[in-house]
This record gives structure tokens, sequence and C-alpha cells, in this order.
DNA sequence: CACATTTCTTCAAAAAGTTTCATTTTTAGT
DNA sequence: ACTAAAAATGAAACTTTTTGAAGAAATGTG
């Protein structure tokens, strides 16, 4: 069996049980222990699932709440970090907020809560959810769901987002290439995250440093055009980014 | 049992019994006493719960949390009844189907999952959630997020439902009065309902008995415009309303 | 205060995870 | 097609984490 059958085995598993231990991996796959525990180090990596004692669990929101999709999420802990630190530094009392749907940028919402007057314009249907029970002024972006992501997409998303202006959004991407470009894998999600950074007055995308270098199928944005703020960065990972970046480091 | 797979059960067992105790636990998942006081000290530490002498207690906020509240709600299993003989009886294979944002049209939800092909618009937020949960294909009405009812209202939302046609719209009333109007208090929800109504090529009003000879604030439609849905009434009941009146008795 | 519970502490057994290494399988170059 | 280098695999020894039990301490109740 080969590597990227056995690990797509894994993956479709993981995400259909939501749990599962490192012996049923095995009984499915017959292979040993160390195998599938390689596997799974290397799919914890590229983020398609997380390892937890005993196995692995899905990081993909099917049948959880959104609370327990959050905790459980890939670098929780620098995600609030990030979030923090935009929130603190970047958002000013009275601003119109635009939140892209995101585990990331999601951390953002409780940091808004304490600043007076601030509007919360959406995407993300569980963002939404969370700004209301801060008790934030909270507008949502409407149209068609993704099943996957929960972000709201097409053609009616779009034209109301361009009817908009807003004083600051924070959007967040899945990869950031050496050459400037921020991607992420869904051309539609990529068109929604264009035109939130298009009718900002300042742009900030949300990416901690596993983004780094990643690449994926649609372009949504140049670094030159945005704010980048990612957690505390390696040299060899500065390097890995274009020289002109306009990069904020939480912390 | 992995952990994960431990602690999901106790949260979901805590945030439903409101207070629950270590012995309940233990029998719920088959493990020692140690074990779940672990996972209570861990949880606590993660905001999940709160501990208390003899167990655990929920830290949801259920004033606020909507999807929580649809639970503890008045004539909670009247509105399940009510929805399921809705959703069994008016709702079409392939059928685009409005669901008003509220407490009785949410619980149509889960029955919609078992019809083939079903997509639902909706104004609610708690509601796309769940629909998306249960995989079904959502599309989302935009604009201004009430921060009572989670209802999406306003400019945005009522030109985005005058864009659609609906193949049945399920809406909810607070008010029947013996004239027929059908109200609610909010006059802003009022001009939604009403779309939904007229974009509907049939539209029924989910009201529990306790809604008759109701009387609130805003008209919306009139009982000849609908098909309003009840539990069992009696004679006194029905004395209260239109005699004209298409209605429809659950069971 | 005395009593019954409940919680905390400690410890050893069991389960799971890591590291290392010899062996097999792939890959790439000639 | 052949061979050497690289990568993947499975088994073993060893480490860490998790678990349940038993006794001590703390807590709530009458």
């Amino acid at each position: 069996m080969l590597t990227q059958e056995r690990q797509s085995i894994i993956e479709n598993y993981v995400n259909q049980h939501e749990v599962c231990r490192v012996s049923e991996l095995c009984d499915l796959t017959e292979t040993s222990e160390s195998t599938i525990r390689r596997d799974l180090i290397q799919m914890e990596k590229n983020g398609i699932l997380k390892r937890v004692h005993g196995g692995a669990q899905s990081v993909k929101n099917f049948s959880r709440d959104v609370s327990q999709n959050v905790r459980f999420n890939l670098n929780h802990d620098v995600k609030i970090a990030l979030a923090q630190y935009a929130a603190s530094n970047f958002v000013q009392p009275g601003d119109n907020v635009f939140i892209d749907a995101g585990t990331t940028t999601y951390e953002l919402v409780p940091f808004l809560a304490d600043i007076p007057n601030v509007k919360i314009i959406t995407n993300g249907v569980e963002t939404a959810l969370c700004s209301l029970n801060h008790g934030i002024k909270t507008i949502l972006i409407g149209g068609e769901v993704k099943d996957d992501t929960h972000a709201v997409i097409g053609q009616t998303a779009l034209s109301q987002i361009k009817a908009m202006n807003f004083s600051v959004s924070f959007v967040g991407a899945n990869g950031i290439e050496q050459n400037g470009n921020l991607t992420t894998p869904d051309p539609e999600e990529a068109a929604i995250k264009a035109a939130e950074i298009k009718q900002a007055r300042r742009a900030y995308v949300l990416a901690d440093s596993s983004k780094i270098g990643e690449r994926n199928f649609a372009v949504f944005a140049h670094t030159r055009d945005v704010c980048v703020v990612t957690d505390q960065l390696t040299s060899s990972q500065k390097a890995a980014l274009p020289a002109d970046i306009n990069l904020k480091e939480a912390k």
C-alpha cells in the first residue's frame, strides 16, 4: 500500500469517526503501529488531523459544536495570542470591524468586546454567534454557507460586502508564499477575502508561522496590500517571506 | 475510551443536566472516580465547566445561548411535535425550504435532514448552524442581527429575501388574533416575516396553542394567506380563532 | 461535634509513545 | 537492467502518560 493511499484512508476514517485509536488504524490499513504513528505525526504537521494520546482526532467541524471545535484546533494558544495582539493594537473605539470566517480570526471576538462601540461585520456563522453572545452589534453577510468551513460565500455575499466600507478587516490565510502571494484552497473564499481587504481602510492578515511557505490553489491578495500578523518567527521562517513584507510579530 | 471522547461525553452531559454528580459520570463513561476527577480538574481549567462539591456544574450562559436555550424553552415538547408533523407533511424532496428564525421553527431542521435534496434558507443564525451540522445545503440571509432573538433583519435582509422564491416557508408567530391577524412584537421582524410568506409557494405558520388570542404590536400576515399549524386545541381555543382559518392540528 | 461523603495524595500497574536499528522497498542514475 | 543511495517499515528496548485503588484529609449535614 502506498503511503498516500494509507494516509488518505486514515484521513477519511478519522473525519468519519471524529476520534479513533491507533490500533483501529492498524487493523484498517494492516500496518504496524510504528507506521501509523509516523503517518499521524506527519498528518498532524500538515493540519489534517490532531494527535491525541491513544489515537487521533478530526479537526473538521462536522458533528462537534463550535466551542469544542475552536478548542481542539491546531495551534489554539498561538491563535489566541495573535488575536489578542491584533485586537489591542489595531482596533479603535467606534470601528466597523470585518472579521473573516475562520478559527484564527474567530478568537478576535472576545477581545473586541472590551473596546467601546465597535461593530462586527462577518461572513462566519460561528463568529457572528460569538459576537452576539458578547453583546456586540453584529452584521452578518448573507449567501451560501460552505459546509466544511461554515463561511458564507457566493455572489450574494460578494455584492453585499462590496456595498460596505470597513474601518479595518481581519482576514485569515492558509499560505504565504515567498513571492508574497497570500493563498487559500477555495477560489470562492478567495474572492470573498479579496473583497474584504479591498473594502477596508486597513487590512490585516492573521496567520500563524505554520502557514509560511505554504502554497494553495487560489491567490487572494499580496503582502504589499496588507499587514501580516504572525507569532514570533525564526530567522529561517523570516527568510521564507518577501523582503518588503509589512510584518507584525505578536508579543 | 479515549480522553477526548470521554471529556466530550462529560461536557455534553453536564451542559444538558446543568449539574451532575461524579458517580453519574463514572457510570456514563465506565471509568473510575479518579479518572473523572482528573478530567473535571482539567476541564475546569479550560473553562468548560465548573467543579462543585459532589460533581460538576455547567457554565454555559443560558440566557444568551439560544441553541442550548431551545431545549429549556417553554413547551419544548409541543414545539418538537409541531415540527415533526410539519416536516413530514409539508416538505417534499428537492424543496427549497425557508425557515424563519425562532425556537419553534428551529426544531424543524433535524426532521428535514431525512428528506432528500432539501435546501434550507434561513434568517436564524442558530438555525443555519444546526442545518449545516445536519449536512443540509444552507443559505443564510444577511443583514443586521437582532441581539435578543438572533434573527437577521433590516433592509439588506429584506431585499435578499425578495430576490428568492421558496417552495415552502415555515414562519413563527407570537400571537394569533380572533380577527385572523398574525402578530409579533418587532415591526422589523414583521416586515421580514411578511416577505418570507410572500416569496413562498406554500406558507405555514407554526404556533403552539399558547399563542391563540395573543396580540402583539406588529401584524405581519393574515390567517387567510397561510396555513396555521398548532397542537391539539380545546373547543374554547378553536372558538378564539377566525372561522375560515386554514388550520392543521399536529397528530 | 460526630457522621457520612467527597476530595486529595500517593503509588504501582497498564497502556501508549519514543527512540533506535536492522531489514525491506523505492528511487534515481548509469 | 543493475546498483547504490534514500526512504519506508516493523520490531525491540526504553520512557512517558494514564489509570484505578487505597488510605488520609477535607467538606458538608444534622
